[in-house]
DNA sequence: GCCCACCCATCAGTCCAGCTGATCGATTCA
DNA sequence: TGAATCGATCAGCTGGACTGATGGGTGGGC
């Protein structure tokens, strides 16, 4: 059996009217149509929906319960057709951001906030990308934007098809144990080549922030003994405030600086940059737009360095 | 506009399957079929939800908020069609009672628990009929049962098409005031035509609970005098208790008998019947034969005079 | 009590939506 | 560059859906 959705609308005329005949002139059909219509149900379903009594039909119960699903169907469907129109001009639908990289997540709070206080039609969800790379999510479709850092020193490729955003720079500081940084008597800025015989906390030479860091020590003219592989900024500040070495760390793994650290600028600035990915197609959606608005407001208001 | 489950199934089939070939392969089309069908929302809407990526197809944003809401529809429509189904075997549906005779309204609460207990797909409703007929009520399909009340003595009209099934008898009892029973030196068997001087408390006469007593009185050779017309048992009783008159009351509304009120039996028995009304075609449905059996389960379980 | 009005079901006929099959342009892979 | 695959488009056909006419059945009015 396949019910039809114009079955479904005629029953529930014939529900609301209580004759064939007016169901048919609401609908503007012939009362002809909307009785072999609602046969058809029968015919199919094996399942009588209406019972004559005296010269006029009545539901029976089975065509009661199916007028209320059909209520249901039609309801679904006309909100398919508002929900499409309203996405052409309002931000509304749903905007799902796949999270990973972790520099963002400080703003992913307030960003979700003000874009939910200042678009409440927009059903803003969230995605953790475990191990796959978020911006292969957007292009696929299954998310709408993620976060990006990019480092200027070892640029990443970007994907093709996708709009970068950019949101703010974050600047990358020298960390060094206390003792160290009192020893040499550094002052607020510092050559880092000062610290080329120093051992090094870097990220893993595979990851694009392990990388960074290499091609800035290379810039300045040494190859950075990396004795600490470590992927974790707040763990590699640890580490420099037991002495064990110096490190790049960026502003925003600051927040927490552990006693005994001393936070020295790089005499050639190094900064990433942190971008919001989103289909270069869905540009012009008015919940993208919004999307976009919304972070760049929230980077302004927390003095972060807007790109 | 005006979007169609089939150009919905296709579009999920595809938002599924990736592409346009492998979507028309699985719901058993041509790709040329898949193609004019989505192609045919875009027309009707104006709103593109799919865009070409290569070789193949991707959904736009919109396609995908699409997609969301051809879920609902499609799960709609299947869940429409099973419920038609199980209706047939299994006690589903809405069940809704109409209930208004303040008697059967000691047996409801026990009747729903019962029943959902035992049919936890019935969605049991009771809906107050202020005012209406109920049995016109359960006539129309607005509800599916009702209680009535008769009395043999004054029976009233049945309503073609409907179908009373008997649930219990309810005895009326001589309720009088203390006084005047220790006066008259009462036994438990009177003979009400002893009272023929009395004041009587009766409802109105239009009632049909009013009429039962005046045509039990005539049945005893006299002509009561209703000194005081009251729809209410409870405050009746409390005016026999003031020695106001003498009352004819079921058994149902003796359920708080005020003090200084003695209970006598009439030498011949009087009682009201209790049914379940509900349309003849609707009998052999699961979901009103559960509901008979359930009420007639919940009678015998409290000790009532089942019919 | 009869007749007319009304309602619904059915049937033949028409029309259009939706499918198939073929063709073509575009893209990807070898 | 050639072969394969995908999607769009077009012509053509089929079946579903609506119209209009007919007939059975019921209810109200004179």
């Amino acid at each position: 059996m396949d019910l039809s959705v114009q079955q479904l609308r005629m029953l529930r005329e014939v529900s609301i009217r209580g004759t064939i005949a007016a169901a048919a002139d609401g609908l503007g059909y012939t009362p002809s149509a909307v009785s072999q219509q609602l046969g058809g149900i029968e015919k199919s379903t094996g399942i009588a929906v209406l019972e004559r009594v005296g010269r006029n039909v009545q539901l029976t119960d089975e065509g009661r319960e199916l007028v209320r699903h059909a209520e249901m169907v039609i309801r679904h469907l006309e909100q398919a057709e508002v929900a499409l129109e309203r996405m052409q001009t309002e931000a509304t639908g749903r905007l799902e951001i796949a999270v990973m990289e972790s520099v963002a997540n400080s703003m992913l709070g307030p960003l979700i906030v003000e874009l939910t206080a200042r678009h409440p039609a927009l059903d803003v969800r969230t995605r953790e990308a475990f191990g796959e790379d978020p911006t292969l999510l957007v292009r696929n479709g299954e998310v709408d934007a993620c976060f990006t850092v990019d480092h200027p020193a070892a640029p990443m490729a970007r994907r093709e098809g996708l709009d970068y955003v950019g949101l703010f720079r974050d600047w990358f500081r020298l960390a060094l144990p206390e003792q160290l940084a009192r020893d040499r008597e550094v002052g607020p800025i510092e050559d880092i080549a000062g610290f080329a015989d120093e051992r090094w906390i870097a990220p893993p030479w595979d990851d694009r922030c392990g990388r960074v860091v290499i091609q800035s020590c290379r810039l300045a003219g040494f190859e950075p003994d990396i004795a600490h592989s470590i992927d974790d900024y707040p763990a590699s500040l640890e580490l420099v405030a037991a002495g064990i070495g110096v490190a790049l760390v960026p502003d925003l793994a600051l927040r927490y600086v552990p006693e005994s650290v001393r936070i020295v600028n790089p005499a050639v600035p190094i900064c990433r940059t942190v971008d919001l990915a989103v289909r270069a197609s869905s540009r012009d959606r008015p919940a993208i737009a919004a999307l976009l608005d919304v972070a760049a407001a929230v980077v302004a208001r927390s003095g972060l360095d807007h790109d």
